[in-house]
DNA sequence: AATGAATGAGCCTTCATTCAT
DNA sequence: GATGAATGAAGGCTCATTCAT
């Protein structure tokens, strides 16, 4: 009835899958806050409420908890962005503005919403041998959409390098306040992560990032007009 | 003879000066590398090539270690700083420049130039006890510097929210390239960090930057000239 | 409804009787392989397919399921052993060329047949609580057995001492091949232990007993002669 | 300061020199009693009367204390085989007597002289990962020489297929009595395991070897003359 | 009769720290 | 000043056993 490599789940009845679930909720807070490493089965199971075998009974060990706990904020993440997605026929400087301010809103929030893009944070500083799978199915597909993103917004393809350049300076301008929390805290006490100083940052951010973004796009509709006249 | 809190540390003459070095050295290192709690002392003190017990015994705990070995960072960041400053007279625009380049390129290099802004990183997602003394004696002089240049750039305080925003920004999107070693090579595995490479990256954080902030330079000077005209 | 010591097992019908029979099966053959100590109850139940809990339900406790494996195995050796002493008009060297090559083979084969012999060897290394029963059970019949065939080859009665230790000469030769399967393997890897070798090792067995068995029979024989002509 | 793979030991004072060689006590002792598996750390440590965490401190983990174990033991083994081999410029019948005594007083006496030999016997029904290194250094040297004694006696190769077959009948009639102390002692009470009774199993084992040596030797002796006559 | 779930003891190992010389 | 040796507290994991349906 193990859960090695997540390939066979045990059947579960509804009282397991309640302690799974305590213990999913658990591991995501903790290994949001420490990381996967400091994060400890006792202190997960302890704050789950649960007996301290039950991790190794329902996923196995530890790597595989870890593994699963990400699978299910993804799942969520994945939900939210698909929900967020479906009324966005909005011109793309609007998509990411809503998309730099949804991102910062959980990173702040004490929720659920934060959780990944905290661990991802860990990954990013201390690697797991879970790294290929977070890799994989949280940040490519996080860079992905902002490649898309960007690509449109200066006429680019999505591949392209000064397209990734650009996602990596927002993403980087977004990522920074995930990492920081307690430190920024005390380094700026007087911005307090309100959601009105959160929109103002992200309103930055956009209009940061859009004054360079806008700029390309601009040098590459002239250079394509150009082209089209030499023809 | 114990020595925790740096109060009172044992009588030390030149053979000890020597075997603190080392350790401050080695430490320094592998904090960079893995951060506080996942170094071990055990393998500071092997690298330094010293008995295993010499932390404790001229550094009290790890932790008073961490803290001396912050010190000393910041101390020769801060005389390089100086040193560097002496000869800029440059505008503030290849201050800036030059300031990411260097940056960025400290974060990809082996050596001491990087140790400290890599140590930081892990601070931020890994806070130590010590986080305090790191964020008072090493990112508030680093945010200070980079809210001198904004601000010179945008004609604006540096104590200004819109300078502080924009300096976040520019550190934003070098920081991330500190964090992210590992996960950004399995993301990106045609981007190889080598030098040249680097400073491409330089270059568009800079210019990405710039955009904003001249735009922003420019609106202060239009309103300048307006409230003068006013007056 | 618990188990322990055969005392009050749960009443069962014939589907617990099969589960049981499962259960006993999978157990002899992983007692056989590992013993007593190494075998765990999850893959015992693993092999069996089934439950995990129903070694406790059924036998209280992983002692009770080891004895009674045994037992079973003890039963089913007896009625061998009687069939096979049916047809065993033979002379008493072909009794034992037979018995040894049946042991050997019983080693050897991955069935059955040699489970129950290759437990004593592990009990004999690490006897567990139920070493009297084995002992009882299992090794006092089997060596009475052997001691019966050395009498008969000696002319001697089965409980002289030198029918003893001829037996364990016997015994001794054969053991070594129950124990030492992967050790002797990488000792000796060009011997394999084919049903063709198997069978040259059981006549050399038996031959090298033999040629001392048949020398005190003959003296025997003299002296018995010798004491006739004497009254 | 580790002592991983044997390769890197401490330089030890004689302070260490004395805990070595408690624990390696205390381990020899409780691995002859219960094999390597069923051995704890914890255990070794509590006979050896020092705390737990010394076997990883000296010899890096369990399987490492196993091995210095088992080299420690098989050195002392062999300065023994050595001294005994000084003194025996007898012929082969008389050398391989002794050989069997010694080794069944071996078996029989609580002190180390057996240790040694009941660790094969463990490592022969549960082996370890050390397997390999036990066969090389202790089995095969052992196996060896019981191939030459029997080689010398029937004058044949000691790689010999018959040579190693009667080696194996010998060293089986000896094993049996190093494995199932326990188990012997239950079965059989009234044959003490006392000096003498040890030397009649003694001499008995080698008068039922010798019996078919003998046999050997002379059929051999036959077939050379034959063969040089027909020459 | 059986099952999934839960439990607590125990094991090996690692680590920062302390002791004695 | 420095060293080897020693210590105790966790940490992850396994296992036999028990509980509640």
């Amino acid at each position: 009835m193990r859960a090695k490599n997540g390939a066979t789940r045990p059947a579960h009845g509804p009282a397991a899958e309640d302690t799974r679930a305590k213990l999913l909720d658990a591991a995501a807070e903790i290994f949001a806050d420490v990381g996967y490493h400091r994060a400890t089965i006792r202190e997960i199971c302890a704050r789950a409420g649960v007996n301290g075998a039950l991790v190794n009974y329902h996923f196995g060990d530890k790597l595989e908890l870890y593994a699963q706990t990400l699978e299910r904020l993804v799942s969520v993440a994945r939900i939210d962005a698909v929900r967020a997605a479906l009324n966005q026929k909005a011109p793309p400087e609007t998509i990411l503005r809503e998309a730099i301010r949804a991102r910062l809103r959980g990173v702040a929030a004490g929720d659920q919403s934060g959780w990944l893009f905290r661990i991802v944070a860990h990954e990013m500083t201390q690697p797991t041998p879970a790294m290929t799978r977070v890799v994989n199915s949280v940040l490519r597909p996080l860079y992905n959409q902002v490649y898309e993103i960007a690509g449109a917004l200066i006429g680019l393809p999505a591949a392209d390098e000064q397209t990734r350049l650009c996602a990596h300076s927002v993403m980087g301008q977004v990522i920074i306040y995930a990492f920081a929390g307690p430190v920024l805290a005390r380094l700026w006490p007087d911005m307090q992560m309100t959601p009105e100083n959160l929109d103002r940052i992200a309103n930055h951010i956009t209009d940061f990032s859009l004054a360079y973004l806008r700029q390309v796009r601009g040098a590459q509709q002239l250079a394509a007009k150009a082209a089209s006249m030499r023809n």
